[in-house]
DNA sequence: CAACCTTGCTTTTTT
DNA sequence: AGCAAGGTTG
């Protein structure tokens, strides 16, 4: 038996609530997750139902390893065939499965955005629509807009009232077109395409309504519309279906999320059961006041109750630093004290940040302080060049007819077939309405028609007729061979590394980059039982990262986006970046509803932390090239001051960033530096660890107290005033001659020496 | 067709 | 700022 009795009423009554609908609407750290984790422990092991008819649906791929985790600390019970994913992992599983009976090839592949690009690009030269008037950006976000809503090309023209989205209509049909003859889909299709299958194949939707007699969906509030039609069809026949959610941390409305689907589900399951929870367990008083006084400014929104009988807990802690390194040290710093002096653990603690420009610093920082860290999703490994060339070669492998794959690597490396020939197949395939692999076949096989075969001369042919070879000898790959000996025979067959060294200055980087490459394939196989390249392709697409490093055994530092941290808990949280224009960010202050959920992002992140919060800001950041002085996030305003304190108060930014800018640092910037987040350079890592609290300082040789005289590199000669520990550091105050005031530094990183 | 130079863009957030 | 696509020249 699983025991019920840790949870209270409201939490108890949504567990047992086995039958029927259940929508349980709750603000953060009131139980939402353990809800679901305990329904499902409930499920399995004390109605003894089987795992293989319960599916539980989350949102982004960290939230459902969190919540998979959180059963098995629950239960053992058979909990391998429970179902657990993300709605575009779960939906690809079931087109992949059916994908005959709505004409698709079972191998299809997924394209990624930059994908999708080139093919609407391609499609508006076709249409003799200009890109520099209508941005292909805009097309591509008006399709995705469509599918989210279930719109297919027929749903959408009848809506298409308006020149621009007739001219989207356009698009959206032959980009379909080119989608279908290349037998891909992209990501929406996943959703889309499941949804139409289930409406219009009754015995599919049956199998599926029969298997599935639980259905779950966490982050409620962020799911768009095809998600929660999807789960409507496939919940009808048994109906129990239990979503939670919280309005307020609605934050991907970006993607077409829909909190009108909280209101719809009130309205379509009128016989739900609606639970609403209001104590939080998670925070301190402090932190959750803190938090609410954020969120109770937004104008649209329901008002929720929501308290915690925990205590009153540490202030809400201030950093404001000079520039982005100085808060990176000054944070770590702050890190490493909590760890040595505060018995805490590295795993116990996240910074987190609005947008993945922020990390970099944070990364450079903690590789130099040997402070071992994961990161979090974003780095972009799989769109590096020469990732995905390689990428391109093995979805080709999977699926000759992938168009666009094939376009990318017919000239890399260089076969000499340039853009006239590339343009001319092109144009042979488009009137014979093939893939342009059918197309390569039939030219080899002499099969085409001369008149088209013209096209072609006869340089451009032999050419091509290589290119096909080398296909050919790619695919005669056996099956069952090791992905990462099929990317090793992909290099030799095309000299790829030749390729790159003779034409990157960086070429040792990308080098390893694409053995780190072989070696997330390597683990792959080592992981999967059955070696398949299509699993390992769609692994790539659906899930971000690269790391499958155990979470709970090893003690590593979290940095995360604030996005991709909903759900989670920390016991300390760090934000950066509180500043105008990064939160709120500069694109959400000319709308409303836009500003709104910057809002519910911020209340989020408060929310993560259980005992301490940290915020940070700087008066300059370096962005984009730029070096912009900031002013602090509107949202630091609207912290009751009694709940705050300032840690550190650096003096107003002068002459003196000079000496920042040149103070030393190891590991320069360079794009082409492995993966983040892989064991390599978390081994790498783990390895120099050292916790060593006077690093920075060396309080023998720089012992400086109040009363000396000094001279500042920049300010000349000033007397101190001021000692005082700041974590690790200590911040001195010194007041210079010649007028040029008082100021405050860090004594590790000001230039002075003492007279 | 490739090498070289110039322009233009980084989505904010993720599947 | 730095990279990659795009345009131009050899
Ligand atoms: N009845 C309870 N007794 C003790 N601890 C609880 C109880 N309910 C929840 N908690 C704890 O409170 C924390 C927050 O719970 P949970 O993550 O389920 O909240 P949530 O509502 O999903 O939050 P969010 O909306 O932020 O995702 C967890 O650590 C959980 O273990």
């Amino acid at each position: 038996m699983i025991p019920l009795d840790s949870l209270n009423i409201k939490q108890r009554e949504a567990v047992e609530t086995t039958k029927g609908p259940v929508l349980v609407n709750a603000g953060p750290g009131s139980g939402k997750t353990r809800v679901i984790t305990y329904r499902i422990a409930n499920l399995l092991t004390n109605c003894g139902i089987n795992p293989y008819n319960i599916v539980a649906l989350t949102f982004t791929n960290k939230a459902s390893r969190e919540m998979s985790s959180r059963i098995s600390n629950l239960t053992t019970d058979l909990r391998n065939s429970l179902t657990i994913s993300t709605f575009h992992h779960f939906c690809s599983r079931i087109l992949r499965y059916n994908a005959t009976s709505i004409n698709l090839d079972s191998n299809f592949s997924i394209i990624d955005d930059s994908d999708r690009l080139s093919i609407i690009k391609n499609v508006m030269t076709e249409l003799k629509i200009d890109p520099k008037i209508t941005p292909p950006r805009v097309i591509l976000s008006a399709i995705s807009n469509a599918k989210s809503l279930l719109l297919n090309t027929d749903g959408f023209k009848a809506n298409a009232s308006d020149n621009f989205k007739s001219m989207v209509y356009e698009c959206y049909q032959l980009y379909e077109k080119q989608l279908h003859l290349s037998q891909v889909v992209d990501l929406d299709d996943l959703l889309l395409k499941v949804f139409f299958m289930l409406k219009s194949n009754n015995s599919i939707l049956k199998t599926y309504q029969n298997r599935f007699e639980h259905l779950m969906i966490d982050e409620f509030q962020d799911t768009n519309i095809a998600q929660y039609e999807i789960a409507k069809l496939l919940s009808n026949q048994h109906r129990n279906i239990c979503v939670v959610g919280d309005p307020d941390q609605s934050i991907y409305s970006w993607r077409n999320a829909d909190i009108r689907n909280i209101l719809d589900f009130k309205k379509y399951y009128s016989d739900a059961k609606i639970i609403s929870l209001s104590e939080n367990y998670r925070s301190s008083q402090t932190i959750l006041t803190a938090a609410q006084s954020i969120i109770s400014s937004n104008k649209n929104r329901i008002h929720k109750d929501l308290w915690t009988q925990n205590s009153k807990g540490h202030p809400v802690c201030l950093t404001e630093t000079f520039n982005e390194r100085e808060e990176a040290t000054t944070i770590l710093n702050e890190v490493q004290r909590l760890v040595s002096e505060e018995k805490m653990k590295l795993s116990d603690i996240a910074i987190m940040y609005r947008v993945n420009a922020l990390s970099r610093v944070l990364e450079e920082v903690c590789i130099q302080n040997g402070i071992p860290y994961i990161l979090v999703g974003s780095i972009k490994f799989y769109q590096r060049q020469e990732i995905k060339d390689l990428l391109a070669y093995l979805k080709l492998i999977a699926n000759p007819k992938d168009d666009t794959s094939l376009i990318r690597i017919i000239n890399t490396p260089s076969r000499k077939i340039g853009k006239k020939t590339i343009s001319d197949l092109s144009s042979i395939a488009n009137v014979l309405n093939l893939t342009i692999f059918d197309t390569l076949k039939q030219i080899v096989e002499e099969k085409i028609p001369p008149e088209l075969q013209k096209r072609l001369n006869r340089g451009s042919l032999e050419k091509i007729k290589g290119f096909y070879k080398l296909l050919k000898q790619l695919l005669d790959i056996p099956e069952n061979t090791a992905i990462s000996e099929i990317i090793t025979r992909i290099i030799e067959k095309t000299q790829y590394e030749e390729y790159l060294k003779h034409h990157f200055d960086h070429f040792e980087e990308r080098l390893e980059n694409i053995t780190e490459f072989k070696n997330i394939a390597w683990d792959f196989s080592k992981n999967n039982e059955e070696n398949s390249l299509i699993l390992f392709l769609e692994r790539i697409s659906l899930v971000n990262d690269t790391d499958n490093i155990d979470e709970t055994s090893s003690e590593y530092l979290t940095l995360i986006t604030l996005h991709q941290a909903k759900g989670l808990e920390y016991p300390i949280v760090f934000i950066i970046g509180m500043e105008e224009g990064m939160i709120p960010h500069i694109k959400s202050m000319d709308s409303d509803a836009e500003m709104e959920e910057e809002r519910r992002l911020c209340y989020v992140g408060f929310t993560r932390a259980k005992q301490k919060l940290y915020l940070s800001r700087t008066f300059r950041r370096g962005y984009r090239g730029g070096y912009e002085r900031n002013i602090p996030s509107r949202f630091l305003n609207d912290l009751p001051k009694e709940l705050t304190f300032v840690a550190s108060e650096i003096s107003e930014p002068t002459e003196y960033e000079d000496d920042w800018v040149n103070q030393e640092y190891q590991s320069p910037p360079s794009k082409y530096s492995s993966p983040k987040n892989t064991k390599t350079r978390f081994n790498q890592s783990s390895k120099s660890i050292r916790y060593d609290i006077n690093k920075d300082v060396n309080p023998k040789e720089n012992k400086i107290s109040i009363g000396d005289h000094i001279t500042h590199a920049t300010f000349g000669k000033g007397l101190v005033t001021h000692v005082r520990k700041l974590g690790n550091d200590y911040e001195i105050t010194i007041a210079f001659t010649d007028n040029k005031g008082i100021k405050k530094f860090l004594l590790s990183m000001a230039p002075i020496t003492k007279d």
